[in-house]
DNA sequence: CACGTCTTGGCAATCGATTACACGGATGGT
DNA sequence: ACCATCCGTGTAATCGATTGCCAAGACGTG
């Protein structure tokens, strides 16, 4: 197996294990004939080095920790990739944790990944309350950045949408399409994305005349936007519209009315969040809101590169901007 | 930042270091008083022990690395979250590296993993040729799993699905809807699944002589699938059917007979692979191949697990039985 | 009381790579 | 020809936790 170290290398090329580490990483320059030797040998004996141990001594380890709430919600799996690309360019690694929407699993990732001594975090709180402990804990022990949700009182940089914004692109989409009354699904976790979407929609329905026509809170999943959607079959008559707060739940909702046989949009309007790859294959396909995934994921790393530099700024909060993609399920006509 | 190591614990508490590691490791007993006042030091000054160092001594990380093609397939972030579920039953932690269906960059994953000391790798590999050097490497070095897919003349375990039986059942199912010519849709890469599933396909097409029109090759995406159905559509008559390699390329499929006016089921009959979750949410939902991903996950850590052992046993390969989900893009009814 | 056993805790070596410091030899300037 | 630099290399300390070995005390037994 793997053992073959540093002094084994240097035997071999005839030289002190200082140099063979000088001659690998190009820390200080060597002679060409030494350096010769040297590769020669480490790749004879194939060797690969000790992270670990080159970990331990320069207190580095290139490695930065993510903790998402799901792999399994596109939006986060859209936002690891692109976090993961930026890392590579930058020469480190992504340790990558789910917190399975818990926030007492996500307290334990975190110690675990501060423990495990990665370079910095980039993590999406599950819970604008309950993860702040944990999260503040963490970001005293190194470089944090709060992506997309975060909690409000931790010192540190966060990079997201506009999630103001947002809503207000879809509310006057709605309105100007005729819209008198609308739903909003979201999700019950009091975090600051899921926080700022209700708030939105409220502010921005009232602004164009819109009648709330109910709010239901749940989880970010095809399921709970399932039975948010039969909640509200039963609840007597529909409203003109039903915004949900990410597009799995829109998917849900999507899905109970066809089965239903409620016509999207003939019967009503419904619009998602994020933009996931599956929100164009739908029946009928979604209008939703897109986020700059890919920016956001450069932004978090750039502003974790220099987190780790030597001077610490102020927190920075960056609000991307989103855009609103129209499709058929807001009454675009199937294009022929 | 996280500066207090186990000395200042052991300064705080009064007793050695040694004492320190014991009291919080358990590795062996305390006295109980001493047991209290390290955990009270280590509870004062914020303790949360130096991760690497101790990989370092006890040579151990308890931390295997997980290479997959993309993390944007559900089918492998679904493979991701089980094994992520069923390490943490096991008090390991994941690693996980996206290959992005490049062999040279799996190979520096592979080098990167082995370099950071992980306990063990499970991979998907990319090409069933162009991965085999670095995959046999890695497998050299540190107990190794494949999963899904695997390279031939590596000497490790693997789990996957039963591709032939999977063909089997797609193209039963076919044959008995009346389908007497069908297109194979799926990717270059000439991997173990990928070769199989072509291989079943003719063999059980031309068992329940269905005759085959085309078999096109690209890749597992939507993008893809997109391609192929108009490359079929250009190409003249349609086939009664297209099964699909995967749900992805399905589901491109599915969307550009939807803009092009076939009718599904009507006019083609359309498979896929997978059962991803948006399967069940296109239009028409698919038809596709239930993999027991769970049960894989399952046993990939349970098969890694044993060979940390001491003992190494043959190599095992278990093929897990998938099933056929039916739904309306083969000509279910739409339910009322 | 003497002796063996068991428990608890400390000392110091160790894991493998990096790097501060030192040293010898070559080079260049005056 | 002499001294100051500079370059390449080696020696050994270091990162922080774990653990083999040993010693001191507690306890039990004959």
């Amino acid at each position: 197996m793997g053992r073959v170290t540093i002094r084994d290398v240097a035997e071999r090329a005839g030289v002190s294990t200082a140099t063979v580490s000088r001659a690998l990483s190009g820390a200080r320059p060597v002679s060409p004939s030494v350096h010769e030797q040297v590769t020669r040998a480490a790749d004879d004996l194939g060797y690969s080095g000790n992270g670990i141990a080159s970990a331990l001594r320069r207190s580095r380890t290139d490695t930065v920790g993510m903790v998402v709430p799901s792999i399994a919600n596109p939006f986060f799996t859209a936002l690891v990739e692109g976090v993961e690309h930026a890392l590579q360019q930058a020469g480190r690694q992504l340790f990558l944790c789910s917190s399975r929407s818990d926030p007492d699993l996500e307290a334990q990732r975190l110690r675990s990944l501060v423990a495990r001594q990665v370079d910095g975090i980039v993590i999406s709180p599950v819970h604008g309350i309950r993860s702040l402990e944990a999260v503040s804990w963490a970001a005293g022990q190194l470089p944090l950045v709060q992506v997309d949700r975060y909690v409000a009182g931790v010192d540190s940089d966060w990079v997201g949408v506009d999630d103001d914004l947002a809503l207000q692109l879809v509310v006057d989409h709605l309105a100007d399409r005729g819209v008198r009354s609308a739903a909003f699904v979201s999700s019950t976790l009091t975090n600051s994305s899921t926080e700022l979407r209700v708030a939105g929609f409220r502010e921005h329905t009232a602004r164009r005349g819109v009648s709330v026509d109910q709010v239901l809170l749940g989880d970010y999943s095809i399921g709970w936007g399932r039975e948010a959607m039969q909640r509200l079959l039963a609840a007597g008559p529909l409203p003109d519209a039903v915004a949900c707060a990410d597009d799995l739940i829109a998917l849900g909702v999507l899905q109970v009315c066809a089965e239903a046989g409620v016509g999207v949009p003939g019967d009503l309007l419904v619009t998602g969040f994020d933009d996931i790859p599956y929100a164009a294959l739908s029946d009928p396909p979604l209008t939703t809101v897109r986020q700059p995934q890919d920016d956001i994921a450069d932004e978090a790393v750039r502003l974790l590169s220099a987190a780790l530099g030597p001077d610490r700024a102020a927190p920075a909060r960056s609000a991307l901007a989103p855009s609103l993609v129209v499709r058929a399920s807001t009454g675009l006509t199937p294009s022929g």
